[in-house]
DNA sequence: CCACAAATGCAACAGTGTTGCATTTGTGGC
DNA sequence: GCCACAAATGCAACACTGTTGCATTTGTGG
């Protein structure tokens, strides 16, 4: 073993996601693992062009982010606005089961630590995906402002 | 009691909402009570020009539904594609607290037979809107037309 | 029937996401 | 280390969904 044995830098998930090792995927990677919710696109620029390097164009953000979503690497969802926002996926079962918070305000997703509950059954010819246990409300911060 | 009795003509509701009843808020509100799944613009504009009457302006068919949403006759919600869908909310406490299964292919929703679980324990700050049990996978058409 | 506010239609715009194409860059083979 | 080729990038332009401004029409209460 050698020195990348520390286990799964970006580079080496890409590598072994048989995809090529560019530094636009790299920046993109890491800044999907860094984020504790999932990030759209305008986010992902803003923190990209923050970090010292040149900023990407913004199709080809699109396009790692498809491609890191077609390779299985991230997730794509929807938030309330129907904007897309995308996470890593790199730590399996992390958000597969679990309950999330959605501010109807600002659009934000926060994770509940609480069980989701069983799977109801489906009709027939109904596959079973993900099961998304989905509370919507506003956030704290939301709140607050609000009450002002 | 006068004839409107039989409860709730479109033309009543938007009444008793107090807003003004006008031809083409009559149309759109018709076509939601009788959609099976919440619809989307297109869905929508199709469908009120395929009936006969001439087609409404697609600012006035926003207009329309943000008017209908803003008074509580109808409900907005975001489908997998990140569009935005309306259904009838007429008929109150249907939708509120139930079991949808989204399909992640074709972006239809579905509603299932069962109850929801009882909501989670919030962080502090954060205040209950709506839970939605979501559901997400393939539904029978998409499954069956996968197959071949 | 009148007047006024609300609703409509049209045109133009804004944001998000996509496509085409020429240029650059990573990668495997020598 | 160097080459060639496919893949990735950048740029420009486009498509779709949703919004705003403004002049005109229409529903509603008097």
């Amino acid at each position: 073993m050698d020195s990348a044995s520390i286990s799964s830098t970006p580079a080496d998930l890409l590598r072994a996601a048989g995809i090529k090792v560019t530094p636009g995927r790299v920046r993109v990677l890491q800044a999907l693992h860094g984020a504790r919710q999932p990030l759209c696109h305008g986010e992902m620029e803003a923190q990209l062009g923050a970090d010292g390097a040149a900023a990407l164009d913004r199709v080809t953000l699109y396009r790692i982010l498809d491609s890191l979503v077609a390779c299985g690497l991230a997730l794509k969802a929807v938030d309330t606005r129907g904007v897309f926002r995308f996470s890593a996926a790199g730590t399996p079962r992390q958000h597969a089961n679990h309950i999330h918070f959605r501010c109807t305000d600002c659009g934000g997703v926060f994770c509940l630590k609480a069980e989701p509950p069983p799977p109801p059954k489906l009709p027939r010819g109904f596959r079973l995906g993900e099961v998304e246990f989905d509370v919507r409300g506003t956030c704290a911060g939301c709140s607050a402002r609000e009450r002002e």
